[in-house]
DNA sequence: TCAATTTGACAAGCGGCACTTGACAGACTA
DNA sequence: TAGTCTGTCAAGTGCCGCTTGTCAAATTGA
């Protein structure tokens, strides 16, 4: 059920918020509370969700701070399975 | 539909994947390939699941990386809800 | 009972990352 | 032309996951 190729959550900040809006990321920082250097990194996918940042989403825009994060995890996860041939682990059989 | 009280993913790990297969924390970091320092924070619930552990419990122990890390979501942001008031936002109206 | 194992904790150190303020040059705009 | 917006760099802070090494206390087993 995994998505294919899970968007990075700021792309989506992006398009799905400032745009239809038309708010600079100056203007939306403000609004959020944070640094505009901070925003941008976020929306030009340079970091990621952090939990305060999903509830200042959540607040200002809507959705659930679950679901800013659930964007995330699925990014992370995307990411991670690349390398998840290095991670070794034994598999526990029984006691 | 979020839980009343999330319980940490440590326990989780604890109750319900060591003691049924008696499991020591030494043994089973030795499995997971981590320390064992790494995992006794874990499981006492002085550390959370990070993506690359989330990947380590599902090879060792079975279930998905997302619910392992759904887990520690609904555990941080129930945490985080303590605080949710001092997160000051501006609510976007219109453009 | 004695010895080995296990445990939680502490310390020091490393790397990553989200965040801040300050600064800069380039682009866009009124 | 002047002001705004932008991406990015730098420097610094704090948190946290992870490591190795060590320790005392508790548990376990021959």
């Amino acid at each position: 059920m995994a998505m294919h190729n899970p968007p990075h959550p700021g792309g989506i900040v992006r398009r799905q918020c400032l745009e239809p809006l038309g708010l600079t990321v100056t203007a939306a920082a403000d609004h959020l509370g944070v640094s505009r250097q901070s925003l941008s990194e976020l929306v030009n996918e340079h970091a990621g969700v952090s939990v305060d940042m999903a509830i200042r989403l959540t607040k200002a825009f809507g959705s659930t701070p679950e679901t800013w994060l659930g964007l995330q995890m699925a990014y992370d996860l995307w990411q991670a399975r690349r390398r998840i041939d290095d991670i070794k682990v034994d598999r526990i059989e029984a006691a």
